[in-house]
DNA sequence: GCAAGGTC
């Protein structure tokens, strides 16, 4: 059997298409992964890199004394596997092949990960032969000649790529570990660091600090409008730019009329078609229909799967000659039959050609033909895209006519210049660049015009603009850093990191002081010119001038020396980063004594903003807690009131939560409350604001004297305001209490919300759980729940209702759930049943359920039950239970009865006991009989 | 819990 391995499932599939002699081949799931076998042939797909490379055992815990960051750097490193049951499926499969084929995309990483699949069927057949085909495009040309003439693993160029892997490893782990610990992060706010994340983050720190420093320098323009014909036409001074307002005006004042033309230059330009897409081409391009990098790789690959469009991550911007166009405009002619016949009619003689050339995957093209119905809007724009694209690079360059003048008037010389779409060629079907046609009128040299209007603009130099997503992502490859397939996926690392924010992109302070340290400490890591290092040494270990030993060990030296200046400065790196941080979290002054505001988070789940001089003042105002998104101050808004900053809440995968100012916020949450005290007037609010009181609870917590001083109270009065708004938060911790309950006790249905049901309750005077145990059913009829739920609703919270009794009056809680479990759920229970049946039923024993009945008798006025000892009460079972034919089970009914011993029995009388216990008469009367005899 | 690189 001959084995073929793919780097992906639906090369695999394809593959196995072409190959097989049915084009047929049969489709298997093995363990959940597909197989497709074909004459005598399986072929299996990976999922790209199928074992991750990870430290030896021993280096998982961070703050190890002895296994610090720095011994990352020479911890062994193991491989292992990432993707278990395709591994288990290789090995199963390679057992019975005699041919082994690595069949995984053209390029390094795709030679890699052929090694490790390799290596996998190493450990399973330690004979069987294994060679390598390569083909730059899965088309049944390539892959028949790619497995006609088979090669064998390139081991060098996959070594190249294990290099790679280990020093992005040992320097991203180390410093990652290094940094957090220096500033104290673990958890979800771990400041990572890497090869291609740092020197990204770096470039968009460096923008920010030139917009910062950008001094903006005024100028001047100064134009002149003209016309033929009552046709306007706009012309600038040749000058070009003044920087001296003077000069612009002296020009000015120099301008006269006429306005004569005194050369005409006709001309034409190319405009060249675009070039097929990579990666990055159709990133950029797909910005400009709004979407963002990672949407739009999200699309592709989905058109992609389905089937669409090629391979989305590629570097070639060249069609390979295997590429069958006429066969894909034949294709897409299904579904833009008007545009594909132009192409076709028109087309030029060889496609247009972009400048990188590279073995792994064609450009980006169309491959299936597709309708507006197949796909939702989003998906039908970039499909479309894709396809214009295609038709773009078949087609003939476009063709301008230019015109320019230039115009003497008073002896200030303009200029006028002008276009006109002379061919459209490509435009035809490619209709996203906007350049722009500007018509001029028919003029000759000599002619003189009339001056219409003079224009003197004063304008500034502006900074350099912030990196949108695409613009980074080309100066990204630019540089070298990263991959077509991981580009993105960077941008979106920093962005959860909490590096970077908005678009375009902005550093954070967190941001900007770990790029600081690095670029102090660490900068080689902050550089673009590593990736161009290990590039080189790749290079050479490809062509086996040098080992992976060798240059990832250099690498190690080159960190170890590093982490000696690191591990000096430690305290002051994090202190550092810790600083500037914080001042990230600083909303404002604070109104009471003017000190710094700022966000912070309890160790629980609690957020506000207190004063940073507390204790001293004690100024705070609350936010939502965690479970809503961490809190962070919003940069560009301040409250014009209070002159805070905004707040935010931010939670991955939703929309950030606007507090808006924390102050307006505080105050906001707390009115209803505070009115809800019956002496709160607008007065009294707006004396309590001038103080910095905004809660019920800040007054619960003031001393009296001082709430007297503040709201201008008697003492008297103070005392009478404190202790009402006392009574306030007791009425509300009771109805947080019936809230909590709600949630609890209730599933949520449409159009009846757990807050519905709350409120409901409240407005129907229900306002704690004692008033709900004995409320009345049909009255929660209002709140649309049903008998059962209703029924439910009164059950439960009797039961908490009355455990929070028995607490109160001393009945420990372990009795309490006893009691409860036997079904005597209230107090009157205790006190209505025979404490024999009790202590019988909850297993209590007779004297502690003696002294709780007698408690709640006494909590209610009644005369206890005489006491029992517990020897009495054994003795008086024992008797019963030696009656004849006496059987345990009437112990039970006995107790309920109350008879619980000889003289008990005795005393009872015969109808009633046998009308309770449902044991007959007669036999009431044999037992009667037998008592009285063994008294 | 860490990187960057594949793929889903």
């Amino acid at each position: 059997m001959h084995l073929i391995i793919a780097e992906k499932n639906i090369a695999a599939q394809r593959i196995a298409g072409f190959l097989s002699s049915s084009g047929k081949p049969k489709t298997e799931k093995d363990n959940n992964v597909s197989i497709y076998r074909f004459d005598d042939k399986v072929a299996l797909g990976l999922r790209g890199h199928v074992v991750e490379v990870d430290f030896e055992e021993g280096y998982k815990n961070w703050r190890s004394e002895t296994h610090t960051p720095r011994t990352l750097i020479d911890a062994g490193i193991i491989r292992k596997p990432t993707e278990k049951k395709i591994v288990a499926l290789i090995k199963k499969l390679s057992k019975k092949a005699d041919l082994v084929t690595i069949a995984t995309d053209y390029d390094r990483e795709g030679e890699l990960i052929g090694k490790e699949a390799y290596e996998i069927v190493r450990e399973a057949n330690k004979k069987v032969p294994v060679n390598r085909a390569r083909f730059s495009a899965i088309t049944k040309q390539e892959i028949s000649a790619a497995f006609d003439n088979p090669a064998e693993i390139d081991f060098d160029l996959a070594a190249a790529g294990e290099a790679r892997q280990e020093i992005d490893l040992v320097w991203g782990a180390s410093l990652t570990r290094f940094i957090s610990i220096a500033a104290k992060r673990g958890g979800k706010n771990i400041l990572s660091v890497g090869r291609v994340q740092s020197p990204t983050l770096a470039m968009i720190v460096d923008r920010e600090k030139e917009i910062g420093e950008f001094v903006p320098v005024p100028y001047w323009m100064l134009s002149i409008i003209s016309e033929k014909d009552k046709e306007q036409f706009e012309a600038r001074h040749t000058h070009g730019r003044f920087d001296l307002k003077e000069e612009a005006e002296s020009a000015l004042s120099g301008t006269k009329e006429p306005v004569e033309v005194t050369e005409k230059k006709e001309g034409s330009r190319t405009d060249k078609a675009p070039a097929p897409f990579d990666t990055t081409g159709y990133i950029v391009a797909a910005s400009r229909l709004g979407l963002s990098a990672s949407n739009a790789m999200r699309v592709a690959e989905d058109l992609y799967m389905n089937g669409y469009i090629s391979y989305p991550r590629t570097d070639n911007t060249v069609y390979p000659d295997s590429l069958d166009i006429k066969g894909i405009l034949n294709e897409i002619k299904k579904s833009f039959r008007r545009d594909t016949e132009w192409v076709i009619a028109n087309i030029r003689d060889t496609p247009t050609k972009g400048k990188k050339t590279s073995t792994d995957h064609p450009p980006i093209h169309p491959t299936g033909a597709a309708k507006p119905a197949d796909l939702d809007e989003k998906s039908w724009k970039v499909y479309e895209l894709i396809v214009r694209r295609f038709l773009a690079t078949l087609s003939p360059d476009a063709r301008w006519k230019t015109l320019k003048y230039l115009l003497n008037a008073g002896g200030e010389e303009y200029t006028s210049t002008g276009q006109r779409l002379e061919y459209e060629g490509y435009r035809m079907v490619y209709p996203y660049s906007q350049a722009k046609e500007q018509v001029l009128p028919d003029l000759s040299e000599g002619e003189k015009l009339p001056l219409v209007d003079t224009v003197l603009e004063e304008k500034e130099t502006q900074p350099p603009p912030r990196y949108s997503q695409s613009k980074l992502i080309q100066q990204m490859e630019e540089l070298g850093l990263g991959t077509k397939s991981t580009r993105h996926e960077v941008i979106g690392k920093l962005i959860s990191r909490r590096y970077v924010e908005d678009n375009p992109l902005k550093p954070t302070q967190v941001g900007m002081a770990v790029t600081e340290s690095l670029e102090k400490h660490a900068t080689l890591i902050t550089k673009p010119d590593m990736t161009k290092t290990i590039e080189d040494h790749m290079e050479e270990i490809k062509r086996s001038s040098r080992s992976k030993e060798e240059a990832v060990n250099e690498s190690r030296g080159m960190l170890n020396q590093i982490f000696d200046d690191l591990e000096k400065n430690e305290e002051a790196i994090g202190e550092e980063i810790m600083d500037r941080t914080a001042e990230e979290r600083i909303v404002g002054k604070c109104p009471v004594c003017n000190s710094n505001l700022m966000i912070r988070t309890t160790k629980g789940m609690a957020q506000f903003v207190g004063c940073t001089n507390y204790p001293d003042c004690s100024f705070n105002l609350n936010l939502p807690s965690v479970q809503w998104g961490k809190a962070i101050r919003d940069d560009d808004n301040i409250c014009d009131q209070h002159n805070l900053h905004h707040v935010k809440l931010i939670r991955a995968g939703a929309r950030p939560w606007e507090i808006g100012c924390p102050l307006c916020n505080h105050i906001r949450s707390n009115i209803e409350a505070l009115e809800m005290m019956d002496s709160v007037s607008p007065e009294i609010i707006r004396r309590m604001h001038e103080n910095h009181i905004y809660s019920v609870f800040e007054i619960s917590k003031l001393p009296v004297a001082e709430i007297a001083s503040k709201m201008n109270f008697s003492d008297k009065q103070a005392f009478e305001f404190k202790k009402e708004a006392e009574g306030v938060l007791e009425e509300l911790r009771k109805r947080s209490e019936v809230k909590k309950f709600v949630r609890k006790t209730i599933p949520p249905k449409k159009g009846r919300s757990h807050s519905k049901v709350s409120n409901g309750l409240f407005s129907l005077g229900i306002t704690d759980l004692g008033r709900l145990s004995c409320a009345n059913k049909d009255s929660l009829k209002s709140l649309k729940l049903n008998d059962e739920e209703a029924e439910k609703l009164i059950f439960e919270a009797k039961l908490i209702h009355n455990k929070g009794i028995f607490k109160e009056v001393g009945i420990p809680a372990i009795s309490v759930n006893k009691y409860f479990k036997a079904g005597f759920i209230g107090p009157n229970d205790l006190s209505t049943t025979h404490p024999a049946y009790l202590s019988y039923k909850s297993g209590i024993n007779i004297d502690t359920v003696h002294k709780h009945v007698s408690i709640i008798c006494e909590n209610n006025g009644i005369a206890p039950p005489a006491g029992m000892s517990r020897k009495t009460f054994e003795k008086g079972r024992t008797e019963l239970m030696s009656l004849k034919s006496f059987e345990e089970e009437m112990l039970e009914k006995m107790y309920y009865a109350g008879v619980l011993n000889f003289k008990t029995l005795i005393e009872a009388d015969a109808d009633r006991l046998a009308k309770i216990t449902g044991i007959t008469r007669k036999k009431i009367m044999d037992f009667k009989k037998e008592a009285e005899n063994n008294k």
